[in-house]
RNA sequence: GGGGUGGUAGUUCAAUUUGGUUAGAGCACCGGCCUGUCACGCCGGACGUUGCGAGUUCGAGUCUCGUCCAUCCCGCCA
């Protein structure tokens, strides 16, 4: 055995002349005949070792047999390289070292890819070998990232007089929101515990328990469909206070995003957030998680549709749409074959009947539905919405609904079409007063638009049997870049309130003790008033390391079908061990 | 559940207008040469159920249908 005296990254100038002991992979091999480069990878970086025929035969005949990703050890003395053999892309590049002992701990089958370059083999590939993929530069330095967010999200919290404490992870099923992950009870037949979709109602019972802060690292588990920053089981960290108020989460849910990305990225980020209501996210960016790296808001066009003679503007505005408009930059390369495709891109994606547009030429609007608009109106919407020459109006005329969610979609489309995005820019802001409940069509009922104990606004209680749409909740999310980076919300702690959240949300009264009777008898004890919230913590560490994938910092990802193809989990088990479950599998018919 | 893209050697990619010799190349692998390389170089070699299953055809990597897998998006994700 051969133990390391160094790590592969750390050999310099200084220490030249030093007897070193290293161990590691072979990342790449450089084989001129009686010489042999090695360079030795550890977690730390690369260092070139040598072996020389002259100086060792013996061990240069090991040497002369070793392969990629080969594990050995190996000791020998740090030398200056000559001066044209430095290597300036290296940080070890000053140094090398000629082995005088060498010891193969074990030999690698041909690496099934390119451990150097991550792009060298398709993701499924990868996904199937991941313990490979982690030792690629990329996936080790998010590895390290996320631990130094963790690390920081502790120190900070815990700075705060924070308590981290662990909620269960087998818990009792609630059909609400995402579909849970079930487990058999063994003891029970026939019961099933759910896995998390988030600690919720602990945290609130550790509130009225008394532990007034309370934080957690915590795995969640929902069974949806699954997208590039969405996974299975993920991570949150996991805040709940008592005796606060909606400000006091969203100063502490901004100070440790700053302070996460302080500690990782020497980021400062503003000591204060902007902060939009719903209703403003939604009218000038057509989102609620909207990305502030860039400009191009949306404008109101009715206006304009009614000195027009564009008919089909006007009826949607006639029966109570409405017509909104958003201007591209320097659009005059927009063919109309271009048009078209982000006509039936918005179409098929995003439920509009169609996409208008205008471009601007010559002082004036051009082509399109141009000539639906007088030229007064025309020189009014180009002083109006600041149209520069070659800009190019879209405008979409829709049920309220389909036109902020389909500009706000068309929006980031354009902005990444014409790469109008500061990738260097963060522009992180928090959203509030999202309303507290929405309709949902198909069950024809109002939903909780966060969740069923999220307070409304004190003075919109009285909204609550009477105009349900427009009371607002006390519910928050903070954003960073476009993604929704962690939410909230103040939640109710008292029994009646909470009675007419659920007799609002139509759960009866037999429903919500059978469902949530721990959480509502609990509050009969004496509970504080409380407030939270919960971060993406794998969606932070996304964003910390520069990518749009959340499987790039997660160790162990599931595909898009929840598969894991290195272990090829979910997978079938043992007749015995259904039977102790007293379970049985239906066969499937796929005729 | 729906739509887009992809699946060919260990791997990354090629393979002409619906099709036409023995399915090619880089890297990796094996052998040989090479003492300052770092994308080492040079010479030679081995490597294929074209995801799977049907169909059309004299003939399918290529066309049709089905299916599986990956990925991106819509729905979904309190």
């Amino acid at each position: 055995m051969i133990k390391r005296t160094h790590n592969c990254g750390e050999l310099r100038q200084k220490n030249i002349n030093n007897n070193v002991s290293l161990c590691g992979w072979i990342a790449k091999r450089r084989d001129l005949g009686g010489l042999i480069f090695i360079d030795l990878r550890d977690r730390y970086g690369k260092t070139q070792v040598v072996f020389n025929e002259d100086t060792h035969p013996d061990i240069f005949k090991t040497a002369k047999k070793l392969g990629l990703e080969d594990v050995i050890g190996i000791t020998g003395l740090v030398n200056a390289r000559p001066k044209e053999a430095v290597n300036p892309k290296m940080l070890t590049g000053e140094v090398d070292i000629s082995v005088t002992e060498l010891v193969v701990f074990n030999e690698s089958d041909t690496p099934p890819f390119d451990i150097g370059n991550r792009n060298s083999a398709m993701e499924e590939h990868r996904l199937t070998y991941r313990y490979l993929e982690l030792r690629t530069d990329e996936l080790q330095r998010n590895m390290i990232l996320r631990h130094k967010a963790g690390q920081a999200t502790r120190e900070f919290l815990n700075k705060q007089d924070f308590i981290e404490i662990e909620t269960p992870i087998l818990m009792k099923s609630t059909p609400e929101g995402a579909r849970d992950f079930l487990v058999p009870s063994r003891i029970h037949k026939g019961r099933f515990y759910a896995l998390p979709q988030s600690p919720q109602t602990y945290k609130q019972l550790l509130m009225v328990a008394g532990f007034d802060k309370y934080f957690q690292i915590v795995k969640c588990f929902r069974d949806e469909d699954f997208r590039a920053d969405r996974q299975p089981e993920f991570t949150q960290i996991d805040i709940e206070m008592s005796f606060i108020e909606q400000n006091d989460i969203i100063k502490i849910g901004t100070g440790l995003t700053r302070y996460v990305f302080e500690s990782v990225l020497d980021v400062k980020l503003p000591e204060t957030f902007p902060s939009f209501t719903y209703q403003e996210a939604m009218e000038k960016y057509g989102s609620d998680k909207p990305d502030t790296r860039f400009g191009m808001e949306l404008h109101e066009f009715a206006q304009y549709v009614e000195q027009s003679d564009f008919n089909a503007f006007k009826s949607v505005l006639e029966i109570g749409g409405r017509v909104k408009a958003v201007v591209c930059p320097n659009a005059d390369h927009f063919s109309r074959k271009v048009i078209d495709e982000l006509t039936v891109w918005i179409k098929t994606y995003h439920g509009a009947k169609g996409l208008a547009w205008m471009k601007s030429v010559n002082g004036s609007l051009d082509g399109g539905i141009s000539k639906f608009f007088p030229d007064e109106v025309k020189s009014q919407i180009i002083n109006d919405l600041d149209v520069s020459e070659n800009d190019i109006i879209f405008i979409i005329g829709d049920t309220q609904k389909v036109v902020l969610n389909s500009l706000g979609a068309l929006r980031l489309e354009l902005a990444n079409l014409e790469n109008l995005i500061d990738t260097n820019a963060w522009a992180p802001l928090w959203v509030v007063d999202f309303p507290l409940v929405e309709w949902n069509d198909d069950k024809n009922r109002w939903d909780a638009m966060h969740h069923p104990f999220t307070s409304p606004h004190l003075e919109d209680i009285k909204l609550m049997e009477t105009d349900p749409a427009n009371v607002r909740s006390l519910g928050y999310d903070v954003v960073v870049n476009g993604y929704e980076l962690g939410g909230g919300s103040i939640r109710i702690h008292s029994k009646d309130l909470q009675k007419k959240a659920f007799d609002l949300l139509g759960v009866s009264e037999s429903e919500a003790q059978e469902k949530f009777g721990f959480l509502m008898d609990a509050f009969k004890y004496g509970a504080p008033p409380h407030g939270g919230m919960a971060f993406g913590f794998d969606r932070l560490v996304m964003l910390l390391a520069g990518s749009s994938q959340i499987r790039d910092v997660i160790a162990f990802p599931k595909t898009t079908s929840a598969m894991s193809l290195m272990d090829n989990s979910p997978s079938f088990v043992d007749d015995q061990q259904l039977y102790e479950l007293g379970l049985e599998i239906k066969k499937i018919d796929k005729s």
